[in-house]
DNA sequence: AGGTTGACAAGAC
DNA sequence: TGTCTTGCCAACC
């Protein structure tokens, strides 16, 4: 599969449960500044036995991506609240639940 | 080669 | 906050 998808899964995949992180977050994490669009459609293509999270990333104001109340948003609505993460008008607080890496220590996790 | 599309982002109000 | 506009950039026509 294309490297570049290969680097955005293994990057979503350090995301803890219980924390949200955003398109363009994981964009710039895995080398790609300026593509958080990019981000979106490695999502729709990680394959299923990857076991990616990508119900943990959200856009940059905290809203899922999907239109609310579509089955799709209900699904990520009900993975995320189901570790602990409040979801309130199809969105949440990036305040309180979005992802605060340790650059050096996730350098050493996607280094091999 | 040029136009369109998108699981986006940031700024203006 | 919610809505709108503009900027973005790879993937597809």
């Amino acid at each position: 599969m294309n490297p570049v998808y290969a680097r955005i899964w293994q990057t979503t995949l350090q995301i803890p449960a219980g924390s949200v992180a955003s398109y363009g977050q994981i964009a710039d994490l895995s080398g790609l500044p300026g593509r958080a669009r990019l981000v979106g459609k490695a999502m729709g293509l990680a394959p299923k036995t990857m076991q990616v999270p990508w119900f943990r990333v959200l856009r940059a104001d905290g809203k899922i991506a999907f239109p609310a109340g579509s089955e799709l948003a209900e699904k990520q609505k009900g993975q995320l609240q189901e570790e602990g993460v409040v979801v309130l008008n199809n969105r949440v607080k990036l305040r309180e639940f979005q992802w605060q890496p340790d650059l050096s220590e996730l350098l050493f996790k996607l280094s091999y």
